[in-house]
DNA sequence: GTAATCTTTAGAGTTAACTCTAAGTCAATA
DNA sequence: TATTGACTTAGAGTTAACTCTAAAGATTAC
């Protein structure tokens, strides 16, 4: 399939803005043109965007992921570079999430209590409930 | 315990420029000043920060989290709002846990694929591992 | 065929979150 | 007392990643 720069656009979420910006950037190094300029999109370049969203997910910078396509461009002498770039983004991803994991529990702890304070209308009185205080030793060592 | 700001930017790491900017911004209030104008953090102020570094991990704006102070600040008649903010980070957070787990998946599968390219020399190769391709299949749909 | 819509370009503008500078003040040490 | 290093301020500068503008050309629907 092909598809027009604000196609693509819907099928991503995307703007169209954006795309062109990322090509201008590197990023888009496949997608083609007809003679009169306009691009047009394969199937291919939609799987290149899915892969861009999911390294800036894990946090990459554009330029980062515009060295992995440069380095993909590149062909197998860089097979090695590129590995180690996913090895080095597991262990980075794998951090996040234990720092969201802690997140988590922070923001469940002040739900619990809000909940509390909301019903009894005071946050003073919910930090005297036992239960909170405990969640709260568990969870962090703060008050607020 | 009293903290000069060189002492919570290296306990924070933070700088001690972004502790000012964050105060600027509204989002340190409590911070004490001697005479002659130096801030004096408190522990108080430690818990704070840690709280902020939270909420920015889970993807707040320095906007939101100064609204969150500003309703701390107002008062028992905010505790509504501030336990709706809560309860729409952790539905976010939920999001995007669940999108860093496809994410992890997405990356698992570049590191068997490119473990296996490196060992053969060739990325080419590698696609044809059925194994591989199976993953491939349950991952996503795509070839990069 | 024409009106409406889409796409093109170069380049300027925006936003969030820092990051730094300059000129001066303060505190601790030799 | 002099020096050293941390701290103060207002405000300017930086960076990443968009986001928009204007004017013109291309495509689609009727």
């Amino acid at each position: 399939m092909r598809y027009s720069i604000g196609q693509v656009a819907k099928k991503t979420g995307l703007t169209a803005h954006t795309l062109r910006y990322y090509e201008k950037e590197g990023l888009l190094p496949f997608v083609q043109k007809t003679g009169s300029g306009l691009r047009v999109f394969s199937d291919t370049d939609i799987g290149w965007l899915e892969m861009i969203e999911c390294l800036k997910g894990v946090g990459m910078s554009l330029k980062g992921i515009k060295q992995y396509i440069d380095w993909f461009r590149e062909g197998d002498e860089t097979l090695p570079q590129r590995l180690e770039m996913f090895l080095q983004q597991r262990a980075h991803l794998e951090k996040q999430m234990e720092q969201l994991n802690k997140h988590m529990a922070k923001i469940n702890y002040k739900i619990h209590l809000y909940t509390e304070a909301v019903r009894l209308g005071s946050l003073e009185k919910a930090h005297q409930n036992k239960e909170l205080q405990a969640e709260q030793q568990r969870v962090y060592g703060d008050m607020f």
